[in-house]
Order: structure tokens, then C-alpha cells, then sequence
DNA sequence: TTGCGTGCAAAGGTTTTGCATGGCA
DNA sequence: TGCCATGCAAAACCTTTGCACGCAA
């Protein structure tokens, strides 16, 4: 279904399967490189960039971009069906981002359709706030 | 309480007067500029950029950052404390922003935080997705 | 062999910073 | 008067684009 188009690369590859290692945090394009860089295949950023691009319009990237950074962070979809269906919890303080899947969480859907007529796209709306870890930690 | 610091500038007066009167809007620095310059009043870039910084900080603008935008977006707030205790729904059509006043919403702090172990943060939070208005509209 | 993918370098746009000047308090 | 805010220009950043070469199919 998921049209990979084109060739296989070593670099692409290689992009790939760093994105599926860490596919529970999101990845910016100088985290690649770094990336990239440290295991001795760097790729040049052009590269980079246009591969994930390609990855974001195919569907198997997700490309977000956070309030108060600059660049844009870019994460591997499990599963892209699955991941229309839940909201994800992002921490504020570690990064971490977690997949909630809840069905009390799914009535917010109906209820805000229904009594304030607007339909939310969970994939699209991230809960920002501290995971547990950080939560029971000071706050410096 | 918020603290203002800083001089009275006619700058300042006339950047956030622009904010204000377009406090249902996002507003970009670029546009902050044109209006501006169209209404005879040119303020550099850098000013623009270190005012808004001020605001965001004093919590009397809040920023935001778009998927597909390069550049960052901001809005005032009308009021800090109430901003806290309600969340916001963004329309990404028309970029609409609905302050959501809804306990059924709040429910969802005491539900994630007993079962998730997650402090969601209200005030960062944003969920996206069609305002009514833009939901009906066939999409383009 | 064909043409896509890559790398390099340059361009593009947004935001930040340094420094001298001007204006508020 | 003292210091903060401003303006200009340059720098810093992130991302995109052009072009020639190399490699996958």
C-alpha cells in the first residue's frame, strides 16, 4: 500500500532504520546527521531532508513541529491506522512521547463533535504536559 | 501582576495594540511588519521579534508554531489566569482559536493523571482539528 | 544504459545578535 | 542623567534548490 518509491540506498537505509530505533521519540534532522555522523556514514542534509520528505508523503513519517523550536522533529508511524485512532501525551520535560490509547479518552471526540461542533484529529493534537517520571521530580 | 516591565515606547503601544485588535487571529511577525509599515509606522524587524519574545514571556502573547508554516505565529491572550483552566481548539482550516470553558474537558486531567500518570498541562495544549464552520465547507 | 539519488554549495526565509544611537523615566 | 529600547546590518539557523556525478535496477 505504501508506495516506497524508488531506490534502495544505503543512506535511505540507513535514515530508515534510525527512525524505527527511536521510534518513540521524536527526531530532528541534525539528530540524524549526528546520527548519521557517529557511526561514520554521515549523509549530507540535502539528502536527509529530501528522504524525509518522502517518507512524510508516504505516510511513514509523521513531521511535527513544536512550539518554541525552530526546526521540526520527524517520527516513525507504527502503524498509521492505528495511530488516527488514539492521542499521544507528549512530556514537556524528557520528551518522551507516549500512545494513549483510552477509550475515555476517544468520548472526547463525540462530546466536542456534539456540544461544541468541532472535530478534533487526534493524530493531528498532542496533550503536552510531564510523564511520570518527571512529574515526581522538582522542577528546577 | 504581569509585569509590563519596560518603557512605554510607541512601538510597543502600536505592536500590541495590532495584537490586540486581532486577538482571534495568529499573526506572524511578518504581518505584524506589513501593518505597520501600512499604517506609517515602520518598526524594525528586531524590535518586533524582541517585543514579542517579551510578551511571550510575560504570558500576555502566546506562540505558536505550525505544521507547513515556516514561521512562528502569535496571539494575544486575554487573560492569563483563565487561560490556564480551559483548553483550546484550533481550527486548522481558518486557524480559528475557541477558548473551550467545558468540565467534561477537565475530566480528562483527573483521568489521565490517576490512570496514566500524566500532568497534563492545560495552557500548552492545544487540540486540532475543523472548527463548524469549516467542517461543513467542502474541503478543497 | 537510464534515470533516480546523492553530495556539495549556494540560495531562501526566519529569527537572533552586536553595536551605536535615541528616548523614557 | 542613566539605562533600556530601537534600528541597522550582519550573523546564525533551518530548509530548499541547482547541478554534476555515481549507483541501483
Amino acid at each position: 500500500m505504501k508506495k516506497d518509491s524508488g531506490y534502495n540506498t544505503s543512506q535511505k537505509e540507513k535514515l530508515l532504520d534510525f527512525l524505527i530505533n527511536n521510534k518513540d521519540k521524536h527526531t530532528s534532522a541534525q539528530e540524524i546527521d549526528n546520527y548519521l555522523r557517529s557511526v561514520g556514514s554521515p549523509v549530507g542534509m540535502a539528502t536527509i531532508y529530501r528522504q524525509l520528505d518522502r517518507l512524510v508523503e508516504a505516510g511513514t513519517v509523521r513531521k511535527f513541529v513544536i512550539d518554541g523550536k525552530t526546526s521540526a522533529c520527524y517520527q516513525y508511524i507504527e502503524n498509521e491506522k492505528e495511530c488516527h485512532e488514539h492521542f499521544h501525551l507528549k512530556c514537556r520535560s524528557c520528551g518522551k512521547l507516549i500512545h494513549l490509547n483510552c477509550n475515555k479518552l476517544m468520548d472526547i471526540n463525540s462530546h466536542i463533535a456534539e456540544h461544541h461542533g468541532f472535530i478534533i484529529d487526534p493524530s493531528q493534537t498532542v496533550f503536552y504536559g510531564s510523564c511520570a517520571d518527571c512529574a515526581g521530580l522538582s522542577e528546577e
